[in-house]
DNA sequence: ACCGGGGTGTTACCTCGGGTAACATCGTCG
DNA sequence: CGACGATGTTACCCGAGGTAACACCCCGGT
């Protein structure tokens, strides 16, 4: 047999290890769980990037293919938009340890490169990108203006994603919504509150809690 | 000397190491441009983690403090999303090397509680929250929809940003634009383009570059 | 003058994780 | 049968976080 099916089954192993102990999971655990010893996963992946690079590929084919047949829907905007929203939130609902791993930089770069996005992430961002650049007209601007906004939005789902996956404080649908309302320019639509300036008593309290 | 004064400059030490090379950098290191060895660093800050939240919270003291004053500033609501945003590329533009530090999740952090966001964007996060909160008539679901809104456009500038710094495509102020006019509803507020459906072109081809 | 404590600093060590070298084994193909 | 290519192993190296044990130095109290 060629290596490709044990190759899966390594994989298939590692993914078990990391649905179970988080990223972050020794590559001593991974080649346990797999029945074997480290140099095999060597021989296999390089190193442990290229683990996790085979690992989060394959997922990301599940959630990116998703994501573009989402943004693909041949839906009126607003829908399409939380169409797409509703696409990414239950994908990470349905594997939140693989969502981790996908959304987290390559943990041992050390090059300083800190990508705010992963890879994987970042494939989103050019799609939203090329959906924005083909189906909203900016103006002169569009190509600047596609890709910040496609990195923009990546980096505003990705937070907010991973903060309500963390705390669940409502239902996807509502979650959905309340982006969608964001991207969509409420804050530009609602009605300003009667105080005028912000209570300056938000400037005071130099740092309460949070830590 | 109390160890206060020693501390700052173990602190200054630590900085221009990381000014120097980026994230990363480890202790031994670090202690050596200090000129000294790893023990005192471990007295001073615990751990690593101690060091880098020390060293976080110092530069994040300005940083949060610019970004918290311009929320506060008496201007329309328009023009104070911009000079937020404003406020805090032209931080991160600044000193590069600590922002990634400043964005970096917590590196050692096993438990998988993988935080997009590092504790320094998450305080900024929560002045978002109240700022949203307390200027923004959001109707019932306010205290949610200013919590999730907080954490998407921190997320969101936090990765529009990175890509910034990164590749620098435009000035400042106009990225501060393409910003605040996505957080500005332009996208619902922008004419569609002619085409009706997403070009079917753009759902083939699979993954060509990108890695 | 002496001593003790709290600061400074050191060398040497432990542990654990990524990564590798060298060696043994089994099955298949020519 | 031999050779190659896969499987697998043990044992090791290295670097980084972290700690223990020890040494110095100054200063204030008795």
């Amino acid at each position: 047999m060629s290596r490709e099916p044990r190759r899966e089954q390594l994989l298939n192993a590692a993914d078990r290890v990391i649905q179970r102990e988080g990223p972050g999971a020794s590559m001593n655990t991974i080649a346990a769980e797999a029945g074997i010893t480290k140099p095999i996963l060597y021989r296999h992946f390089g190193d442990r990037n290229g683990l996790i690079r085979a690992l989060t590929e394959r997922h990301t084919g599940g959630l990116l293919a998703a994501v573009r047949a989402a943004l693909a829907e041949p839906l009126e905007r607003r829908d399409r938009v939380e169409h797409v929203l509703d696409t990414y939130l239950a994908g990470i609902e349905a594997r939140p340890q693989v969502y981790r791993l996908l959304t987290h930089p390559e943990p041992g770069d050390p090059s300083g490169a800190g990508n705010a996005l992963a890879p994987a992430l970042r494939q989103i961002a050019e799609e939203i990108t090329r959906a924005v650049q083909s189906q909203v007209d900016l103006g002169a601007d569009r190509d600047l203006l596609a890709e910040a906004w496609g990195r923009g939005i990546t980096g505003m789902v990705l937070a907010a994603g991973d903060w309500w996956l963390e705390t669940k404080p409502c239902s996807r649908t509502r979650m959905v919504q309340a982006l969608a309302d964001l991207l969509w320019g409420r804050l530009a639509a609602a009605a300003a509150l009667p105080t005028a300036a912000l209570p300056t008593a938000l400037v005071e309290p130099a740092a309460p809690a949070a830590d």
